[in-house]
Parts: structure tokens; sequence; C-alpha cells
DNA sequence: AATGCAGTTTACGTAAACGTAAACTTCTGA
DNA sequence: TCAGAAGTTTACGTTTACGTAAACTGCATT
């Protein structure tokens, strides 16, 4: 239908080689994160193929991986955004999680602040001391407030 | 003086089981970041004395850690804190390692909204699941905005 | 004198997250 | 038809950040 064989749900399915330079991670990395259960690409006979939802998935993997949560947790979390509408209780058991996550979040958030806080007033201390040796400091544009 | 012999700096030093219990972290845990040159608390004869500067460098280590910083990383970013009033090219070093701390930080932001987005739009989908229930949620005070 | 607690060094062990090498298949262009 | 590129599995290696155990010291009780 469109172009390629093997075209079941017309979207353009990608290999290996196309997801790892598209997200600048190696192949063995994919392969390690299906064999962790976190991608579940489908196949045409051996090779893997992703789409879409695939590429989706990898995208919070490794916005939880900058982060620095562990693999696990990234599990954890990923498995947060495709919960089965399960009944009340199980409703109620994933708002507490959405909770915790966002307790941690909140806290790397402050964490963060704290960091540009200091980074800035090491960056004024800088900027005041090159100002009295009469230098013209070069590019480095500044941020709002932190 | 204040009470303590070996007094020398006016400030009253910790023991490591007194940081362990502060901070949360194991004895090895400090000997290991001693090692790695992260701390260098003075010594009264074997023991490890931590005066406040000590605890304070650890509050800055705990917090790259929390952001998922190596320990690489971490004595990078700490020394930029503790750099030497050096001469204008120094300096200007100095400001380009800042700025590109920064940009880390910043996409590290970024990730922690993007995160944040996507558990409130669950967390929506639950309440309202829960709302046609006809349940009652518990807890879970919601933020501000994203 | 003996016990116990807190601290010390030395050294091997471990879990997580991949890296790397070997040996093989499958497709594609010259 | 055959070389080369891209993919596959299997399996052992590596780095980071500590854990854990052994053996020792110094000090305070009992």
């Amino acid at each position: 239908m469109s172009g390629q064989p093997n075209d079941l749900s017309g979207e353009r399915a990608h290999s290996i080689g196309e997801l790892t330079r598209e997200f600048g991670v190696t192949a063995r990395t994919l392969r390690f994160y299906e064999e962790r259960g976190l991608l579940r690409p489908r196949r045409a006979g051996q090779r893997r193929l992703y789409d879409r939802g695939d590429r989706t998935r990898l995208k919070l993997i490794l916005r939880g991986r900058r982060l620095g949560f562990s693999l696990d947790e990234i599990e954890e979390i990923v498995s947060l955004y495709e919960a089965p509408q399960g009944e009340a209780g199980q409703l109620q058991l994933l708002l507490d999680r959405i909770a915790e996550r966002r307790a941690e979040l909140e806290e790397k958030r402050r964490d963060i602040a704290a960091v540009l806080r200091d980074l800035a007033r090491v960056e004024a201390g800088c900027l005041e001391r090159l100002d009295e040796l009469g230098q013209k400091p070069a590019g480095a544009k500044r941020g709002g407030r932190a």
C-alpha cells in the first residue's frame, strides 16, 4: 500500500540502525532494553522493527536515564503511562505511585534550582573579577532568574 | 574553650558515625568519597573529623548524585565552587564550564517538566475514570501548572 | 582483665548498564 | 556470484559505586 512490504500498520517502521542514529544509542543498548522488557519491537523474521510506539517508549526511557533513574525505576514510570484501565482500587494505587514519582521529580527540580543558583553565584564572582581585570568576557549569554 | 578538646577551629566537628546518621549514607560511602578525593576531612589521630566545610561539600555531592551525575562529574561541578581566583584565561575557562553545566541542568529541567506533564495527564485520566465509577479519590493533593 | 563500641585499613565481591568480540544469516549492489 | 553492509545470537569483559567481611586499634565500662 504505502511502499514497503509487510506494512500492516500504515506506519513506517524503523530498523535498529535507524534508531541508533536517531537517538544516539548503540544497537547493544536497544537489544539490552528489549531483554529487560523495556522495549518490544515486532519482528520481520529475525530483524527488529520499531514503530512509532516503540520510539515513544524509547524517548521516555532516555528521558528517565538523563534524570538518573535506574532502568527498574524507568520501567515503573513508563508502566504508569500504559496502565490498564483497572477498577477503583487499581486506579487509586496508580494515583499513589504517580504521587510518589512526582515527589521525587520535585526534589530533583529543587536540586537543580539549588545548583543553578550556586553556579550563578560563582559566575557572578568570575564576571566581577574579570571586570576588575579590565577584560571583556566572551560568549556565555545569561538566562532568567533562578 | 568551647568544650571539646582539640577544638582548633571554634567549630564543632563530627565523627563519621554522626555524618552517616545525618545524611543517610554509610561510612563506606564517606570513606569511598574520600578515597576518590571528593572529601578531605582532617584527622584526630586515625579518626576522621568532618567540619562545616566537609558537610557542605557532602551536601553538594549528594545533590549531584540525586541528579544522576557520576562521581567524576560531581567532582568537576564541586571544583567549580572552589575555583582558585585565577587570571583572565582561567576565569574564562571557568565561565565556559559553568555554561556547559548550566546547559545540562536545563536539559534535565526540561525533562522533568515533560515527565511531570505526562504524569499529570495520566493522573487526570485516572481521576476522570474514578469519577465515572462514582468513587471518592483519597489524598493526592495537586500542585500548580507544569 | 574482659567486653563492647566506634573507628580504622585491606581486600575481595557485586549489581547495573552496557561494551566488545566471535560466529552466523540475509539482503543488496557491482 | 560474491563481497560488503546490516542484522542476529551467545557470551564473556568492563566501569561505577559502593557492599561486605576480616583483622586490628583505642577508649569506656563492668
